[in-house]
RNA sequence: GCCCGGGUAGCUCAGUCGGCAGAGCAGCUCACUCGUAAUGAGCAGGUCAGGGGUUCGAGUCCCCUCCCGGGCUCCA
């Protein structure tokens, strides 16, 4: 019976020289793809959103088809709806039953090669299709221009036709489970001056339960949001009358991020860093000189008028941190210079962009400027990425990769520095011992640069520090150190940051812990709840044997059961939780839960204390 | 900014066809004194986001504004 249990991997489509094909024109020697890969489900998502394509067709007869690729765990299909009708939810559901019966009603999906010509008039009704017909006959898509004067098409069924690289799934029950997930707005080719298209998001498995899988860990997610989290342990809240993101902190928040800032002072300080601090506010000329008005104008709050100035705050540091250099003379003998600042900067970020903690309008960077000569360059980008990996190897984050970014095709500043910036940035991540890869032109105009992702505990990645090299900043403000050689030299600058923000990097740690952070950087990080009030004394003699040893503790008094206040302990996440009752009162023990959740009985006082106090030090640095 | 959804008690939400404003949790009072995730009873709590309109009558229907959430790189 087992057997019938497992079926057999379902084979959606073949390769053949590393090209995806359909399986029906699969010859021997070619390799398999199975429905259950990441390429099969690729194809299966695919064909789903063909699909939900026509299903829609279906059911708004006239219905202009834009595209409809998979993505990273579904896919969608933009289209626009005639007469300029809106999707519901309630529409998402009609659809979904309707795309559900063509998947049961197992049609084949067939490909037909035909000339330009002949695509045009099987799809003269389609704009959008049209206009890519009229890219590729222009050749305007490099991968279509090899292609030919043919283009493909494929029949879903006796009655649908589109336009479509392929390849496909043969039939439409390969699809073995399909869910419309939700309907939002998009523009055509991504362009927001173009027409807007509705689209229609949603994902396919190969079975129902691969389906539901991916839905329990969705909802896991929901349930670690650290939005969620900030309500619940009250850290942070975002006031309406503030605006959005810009977040007010409340004491148990304020404590975390303090102890997370204070963590950042120490370790930069320990390496070398000297501290700067900066005002919030400038006028415009600073960033004329950086050249940031020009070109990140669009990002900054709008200018305040004050004696007749413009007056802007500052989305970012660096300019000021260039300033500072500016200030004296410098020598070669003072480089390296490590200028480092937690500044809290103000960037306009479009409102449907923002994201609790994640994404928000104030934000504060743990913010670095390195002027070095240039046969140090090499050693301070080690000397970031080795910081880096203690950051994070303190919160116990190791699984983390790096991305070097190159120069782009448009870009500023001489050959022969870029070549030597992306050289000792690639000779850094050598030494680092990262894994890493490299991303061809997808650095900034000015600056190659080290990108770092890390993975949390339910497998996202989530982007956090980065570390540039600017080409264009030490120029524009003339920034110069006298050689060895008694010669005026242009130093280089490497911008860095490692937590990204430190806002950010709340949000990734509480929902990487679940909210159960690092007792070290808890306001109270023990509760203390006695069983009865025969209990009580004790509880308090436990609290004070810690405030002795600086540990911040509460007790709870019964007043409430038992198992109300540990309800609560456990919600509000308190990282210990210690129960005393008459047993321990008699021992001078306690019951101790640990931020693990582990649970052991009968400690004696002070093997509690030494554990406690031990976890609640700030990790060492060194 | 744009598309979709939402805004009702401190929080989470229900409110049917337009006909007296509801529940759970939290808060307060009282009783209960409990060994690892919700004891019971009572009390109090509202400009139904704001403005305008339709109507005998609007939380509910229409319009405008504000705010919140999701989505908007993926290119046949």
């Amino acid at each position: 019976m087992q057997g019938q249990d497992r079926p057999r991997r379902l084979v959606v489509a073949a390769r053949r020289g590393g090209e995806l094909i359909d399986l029906a024109i699969a010859q021997p020697g070619d390799e398999l793809v199975v429905a259950d890969s990441p390429e099969g489900r690729r194809v299966l998502r695919h064909s789903a959103a063909h699909v939900v394509a026509k299903a829609i067709t279906r059911l708004w007869p006239g219905t202009q088809l834009g595209v409809g690729p998979a993505t990273e765990d579904g896919f969608f299909y933009d289209v626009a709806l005639p007469g300029g009708l809106r999707l519901s939810d309630e529409d998402l559901a009609r659809i979904e039953e309707e795309a559900k019966q063509i998947v049961q009603a197992d049609e084949p999906f067939e490909r037909l090669d035909v000339s330009l010509s002949e695509a045009r008039e099987l799809l003269r009704d389609q704009v959008f299709k049209r206009e890519i017909l009229d890219r590729i006959a222009r050749g305007e898509d490099e991968l279509d221009a090899a292609a030919g004067a043919t283009v493909s098409l494929y029949r879903t069924g006796g009655d649908f036709v589109d336009l479509c690289r392929g390849p496909h799934v043969p039939r439409t029950s390969s699809i073995g489970a399909l869910r419309l997930l939700r309907v939002s707005g998009a523009y055509w080719r991504g362009d927001e001056h173009g027409p807007q298209l509705q689209r229609v998001a949603g994902t396919a498995f190969e079975t129902e339960s691969a389906l539901e899988a991916w839905l329990s860990q969705l909802a896991e997610a929901e349930r670690r949001d650290h939005r969620r989290r900030g309500v619940e342990q009250r850290l942070f809240f975002f006031p309406g009358e503030i605006g959005g993101g810009l977040p007010v902190f409340e004491p148990d928040g304020a404590w975390i991020r303090y102890r997370l800032e204070d963590f950042s002072r120490r370790l930069h300080f320990s390496a070398g860093y000297l501290p700067v601090w900066t005002p919030h506010v400038t006028r415009g000329a600073l960033f004329e000189l950086s050249g940031h008005l020009g070109w990140y104008r669009e990002s900054m709050y709008p200018p305040m008028e004050l004696d007749g100035q413009e007056y802007f705050l500052k989305p970012m540091s660096c300019p000021m941190h260039l300033l500072a250099y500016r200030q004296h003379p410098r020598s070669y003998r003072e480089l390296p210079l490590r200028l480092f600042e937690l500044a809290t900067v103000y960037r306009y970020e479009r409102s449907g962009t923002l994201h609790g903690l994640a994404r928000v309008r104030a934000l504060t960077q743990d913010d670095a400027h390195i002027f070095c000569r240039p046969d140090q360059l090499a050693d301070e980008l080690a000397g970031v990425l080795d910081l880096v990996q203690r950051l994070f190897g303190a919160f116990g984050l190791e699984d983390f990769d790096a991305e070097l970014s190159t120069r782009p095709a448009k870009s500023v500043g001489s050959d022969e520095d870029w070549e030597f910036a992306t050289t000792a940035a690639r000779d850094a991540l050598e030494r680092s011992g990262l894994t890493y890869r490299v991303a061809p032109g997808e650095g900034a105009f000015y600056a190659p640069k080290i990108d770092l992702h890390l993975r949390d505990a339910i497998g996202r990645r989530w982007q956090v520090s980065t570390v540039q090299v600017d080409l264009q900043l030490p120029q524009r403000f003339e920034l110069t150190y006298q050689s060895a050689s008694n010669r005026l030299e242009r130093p280089f600058m490497v911008h860095r940051a490692l937590y990204g923000s430190v806002e950010r990097f709340l949000a990734i740690l509480l929902e990487h812990f679940d909210g159960v952070l690092p007792p070290w950087m808890v306001r109270t990080p023990v509760r203390v709840l006695p069983v009865a009030h025969d209990a009580t004394p004790w509880a308090q003699g436990v609290v004070a044997a810690l405030e002795r040893r600086g540990v911040g503790a509460a007790v709870v008094p019964p007043d409430e059961t038992l198992g109300v206040r540990l309800r609560r302990a456990r919600s509000e996440r308190v990282p210990f939780i210690i129960v005393v009752g008459g047993r321990d009162v008699e021992a001078g023990t306690v019951g101790l839960t640990r931020p693990d959740r582990t649970q052991v009985r009968d400690v004696p006082l002070d093997a509690m204390l030494e554990e406690v106090v031990a976890a609640v030090a700030m990790p060492e640095v060194g």
